[in-house]
DNA sequence: AATGCGGGGTC
DNA sequence: GACCCAGCATT
């Protein structure tokens, strides 16, 4: 391959077509950085509005630093992997007490904050500070895999290094932030996972998979094992015109998010005997079963969930929670002032004000 | 090196 | 339905 000439048409087609992003009007590193945390595994389209209300209400390190964690979490609600935006906060407050608000500018200090790793590294210091370090995203790896005929599965985490020694042999440091940008362009409007457009595609000339005729033979992946689906039951346990929420720990799956309490239904067991239970078990609550409400589907990354939603209401007790590590009694129109997952978001804007109004 | 971690778009 | 996505932390 001509390199020079691969990365001349690469820039160029770039410079004529590239999305007009709203992270493409800045060069402000701290901006880039959130625009990187939010595209972790989540497609453009779906992170443009997040993006433009975050940057609104947190437009520096130090209006981040300054919120609490439910609060950044309430404008990240629906955007997915949480952990992303609990270490962006964490990271924020680092940068605010230990570097006087400023993100470091030498790459391995700004690598170590939390929520930092290789990609974002590479992407905001390319395209920040024009750092000569070359991005491996999903993208870059599918252009790559093609570019070169690479065997290398593509979704087996960790084995990066071929894709790493094939990317340095294209790199073009002289313009690294540009270079990286093409590339992870190029594999989103051109170079797409399905039905590449190699008709249009600037450097088709210098593919290998393209002169082959071999396209849709690659990228390699490995296969992924089915999804197991569990069967859920929730319950919104109504106390005069309040219900009852609580709160998840703060790490692992859905950390820090508000929920109404549940669980697991049990081999043999009916759906309002497993709401009753799940319900005393997780709040210490004796309740009575009101009414089904309404079954929702979810989908996660590793299981599915069918998910039974059943209105309660409160007999006795006092609150003892298991997993849970705080609860509120709120009322119907409070609920927006929390952050939920999307599966109670399936529901909870359809529940009546009080239960006896439905039964 | 392997696993957990969301949600939405697309085909 | 299955696949894919501007990955990181933990073990």
């Amino acid at each position: 391959m001509k390199i020079p000439e691969f990365q001349k048409s690469l820039t160029d087609w770039f410079d004529a077509n590239k999305r007009d992003l709203p992270w493409r009007k800045t060069r402000d590193p701290y901006r880039i950085w959130v625009s990187e945390s939010m595209l972790q595994q989540t497609q453009v389209n779906t992170v443009i509005p997040f993006y433009e209300r975050f940057l609104e209400i947190f437009p520096d390190i130090s209006s981040l630093a300054a919120s609490s964690v439910e609060s950044v979490l309430k404008q990240w609600e629906g955007l997915g992997y949480y952990g992303r935006v609990r270490n962006l906060h964490r990271a924020a407050r680092i940068v605010f007490e230990q570097y006087q608000g400023k993100i470091p500018r030498e790459y391995e200090a700004f690598r170590k904050l939390p929520g930092v790793g290789e990609y974002i590294a590479a992407a905001v210091t390319s395209i920040a500070y024009q750092f000569t370090v070359p991005v491996i995203d999903g993208n870059v790896k599918r252009v790559l895999s093609r570019l070169f005929e690479l065997t290398q599965p593509v979704n087996d985490a960790g084995k990066k290094k071929i894709f790493q020694d094939a990317v340095e042999e294209i790199f073009d440091a002289s313009q690294p932030g540009k270079f990286n940008e093409s590339m992870m362009e190029l594999g989103a409007l051109i170079c797409r996972p399905n039905q590449p457009d190699c008709g249009q595609c600037p450097v088709s000339k210098h593919c290998l998979a393209c002169i082959d005729g071999k396209v849709n033979r690659f990228p390699k992946k490995t296969q992924k094992p089915a999804v197991p689906e569990y069967h859920i039951v929730v319950g919104v346990i109504y106390r005069e015109d309040k219900v009852l929420i609580t709160l998840r720990k703060s790490d692992g799956l859905l950390g820090g998010l508000w929920e109404f309490p549940g669980g697991k239904v049990n081999k043999g067991e009916t759906t309002e005997a497993a709401c009753l239970r799940e319900v005393f078990e997780e709040t210490g609550l004796t309740v009575e079963m009101g009414s089904f409400f309404k079954t929702v589907k979810h989908a996660y990354t590793h299981f599915k969930i069918l998910m039974d939603v059943f209105l309660c209401r409160f007999v006795s007790g006092d609150i003892r929670l298991n997993s849970a590590v705080d609860f509120k009694w709120i009322r119907i129109a409070e609920l927006g002032d929390f952050p939920f997952p999307g599966s109670n978001h399936k529901f909870m804007h359809e529940l009546p004000m009080r239960l006896d109004n439905c039964l």
